[in-house]
DNA sequence: CCAGCCATTGATACCGAGTATCATTAACGG
DNA sequence: CCGTTAATGATACTCGGTATCAATGGCTGG
């Protein structure tokens, strides 16, 4: 588990190299933090993991994060924004089955519902270029304990 | 025109009222600058127009009207939240086609994407209740104009 | 029609998320 | 090892929105 976070971090970092960022003592502990996450997280709940880290170095490893494709921005039923580490084979595009319960998300890769709204667009003569899609309901575990607060 | 956006308003007020809420000053002035508007737009935009308007008023109004389905949350390309008219013939589930370019959005309404989505989440017994999609693009307009700025 | 209840208002302060600025620090390449 | 330049962190600001709370004013029942 230690191991496999140090491993995730250093990746972190070493994704942030590729694209000509330092490797700075504040960085890595911000790579660290996010590497420690299992789920979906705020910035804030990221900042309160790091005390001493500046506000605007935070929000700034998120940003360059999210540049790379190392994070994803993942929209919460309730309209909260949070990030989520980009499991390394999920790095393009794909959407979130997001459960409302526990807060759990699965990625979902197969997204072919392009060629849906592509046919709905031709008829409007508008041409699509992108589209952001999250998806909301209960994971297995939930469906099945529905009384279990989150 | 005139006409048109005075009935608007008094619609609006009257979803309004039908939820129990009151008929007051300020929120006929809320609604009638929303009646005016024939684009999505921000709260702050809104609020701009309406000078002597308590900043808390517009939001509540603009809450309660979302609440009730009358206006709809649209989501931009880049993550601003903007609000807009739902059409009478539009309140229930729609999504939107949004150019990149102008602004201007269309609403879709045979969206069909659940019955892909069940058969994704059927896998992962994954019980669905709802989703979130924003489509981006160009409309037919700016497809001709690409040079012009919005 | 008036009193009173209670929703609503608006001022203010606060929050979360993010950006701008800028002097200081430190990474790293030559 | 030195200079360039990126990065830091403090601070202040923005934007969108909520909490609080005293004052106001719609509405209803008597």
């Amino acid at each position: 588990m230690r191991n496999r976070n140090y491993a995730l971090a250093d990746q972190l970092l070493e994704t942030l190299e590729e694209q000509g960022h330092r490797d700075t003592e504040p960085r890595r502990k911000v790579v660290a933090a996010i590497a420690r996450k299992n789920r979906h997280f705020t910035a804030e709940e990221l900042r309160g993991d790091l005390p001493g880290i500046g506000r605007a170095t935070v929000y700034r490893a998120l940003k360059l994060l999210v540049q790379a494709g190392a994070l994803c921005r993942v929209m919460l039923a309730d309209g909260a924004l949070h990030y989520q580490l980009n499991d390394s084979a999920h790095h393009g595009h794909h959407h979130h089955l997001l459960c409302v319960h526990c807060g759990e998300s699965e990625d979902v890769q197969g997204c072919d519902i392009e060629g849906q709204l592509h046919s709905l667009a031709a008829a409007r003569q508008f041409q699509i270029t992108g589209h952001w899609l999250e998806v909301y309901g209960q994971c297995y575990n939930c469906a099945d304990n529905p009384a279990v607060p989150a």
